[in-house]
DNA sequence: CTCTGGATAGAGCGTTCGTTCTAGATATCA
DNA sequence: TGATATCTAGAACGAACGCTCTATCCAGAG
């Protein structure tokens, strides 16, 4: 088998809560686009619904910090690197029929009053791809301050265009938004 | 009657799907929430569930687009402006306990394959807040095409920001933004 | 070969979902 | 007063929910 059960559950997991969130994904709806049974599921996370809504925010926060990481890097100009994000955010959007956009906001949202795993999972996605813009403002010889900051700033930027871009279906906000925060980044130097 | 049981059904609908989306609020939470019973859930809206949620949705754009008139009204300058907006969410998204943050993004989430009658108030409420504030910055002398991409930019930063903030229990997300949207702001002089 | 434990398969549990329906309460006007 | 429209009340329906449970399959160890 190329792709193991598991993968495979976590995988179709990530699609549809990404695409539904979390309340709207039934667990028997997992199971079958991931051509797998309930059995094999509650195998695999005992922990039942929860515990696969978990294991799919990771794999979305990994697979967002991918596209961040290679579009940060693409850049010499901090400036262009971050608007090369909110480009290459626009381009997978697109390609996905405005459906697959940010894998923890709708998830998020829906569970704020509850003290779930789930919360703290999508807390720390947010924190990392926080964590990888500061980075590179600082390798781009900004001020710790100013480079914390900015990117927190950056990241909810992107988080809102991307939502916006959804709703609007069209990749104007994004790209609006990458040139506005070029636009800010630059006045750091 | 103080306020009339329609009136009641469209408060409760509106602070509960801000809350917890449209998929995950019951419309007998609903009923219950607004002290009436189901028959008079469907007498007033016959369309049923999405019909109750259309109607919330527009509500709670009413009362979003009042704090952003208020704030924009507030201050001579555009960008102290646009940061009085951001520190007005803040101190609501406390005092609600971190739970009432956009009236529309959690619904506009789940909703977004079906083209519902949901999408489309969703789609008219961010419009017509970007249109309060480009109209504002083209009161503050900017160009028509700044202002509009600008003002694009503006309410999908607070709105990314609102769900930072949400999502980390801190106003400190939306302070940052309001602080560098001034920023922003303060370049187009 | 048997034995064993991970993996697969899905029927069925209790609950809740959105909706429909009928019946009763209340108000308005002839 | 009686007639009529508006509103309230909640029982009941089929479908879907998350989850539990038993049964079966099958590769590798002895």
């Amino acid at each position: 088998m190329q792709t193991s059960t598991r993968d495979r559950i976590v995988l179709a997991a990530a699609r549809l809560v990404q695409r539904q969130g979390y309340v709207g994904t039934g667990i028997k709806q997992i199971a079958k686009e991931a051509d797998a049974t309930l059995g094999s599921v509650y195998h695999f996370f005992p922990g039942g619904k929860e515990a696969v809504a978990v294991a799919a925010i990771k794999h979305g926060d990994e697979e967002f910090a991918a596209i961040l990481r290679e579009a940060l890097d693409g850049e010499e100009d901090p400036a262009a690197a971050v608007e090369g994000c909110a480009r290459s955010l626009a381009t997978a959007l697109r390609a996905s029929g405005w459906t697959d956009g940010c894998p923890v906001t709708a998830a998020a949202l829906e569970t704020l009053g509850t003290d779930s795993e789930i919360q703290r999972a999508c807390a720390d996605a947010l924190r990392g791809w926080q964590d990888l813009v500061a980075d590179r403002l600082l390798r781009a010889g900004l001020a710790r301050p100013d480079a914390r900051e900015l990117a927190g700033t950056i990241i909810s930027t992107l988080e809102g265009a991307e939502v916006t871009a959804q709703v609007t279906r069209s990749e104007e906000p994004l790209l609006q938004a990458g040139r506005q925060l070029a636009r800010l980044v630059a006045t750091y130097r």
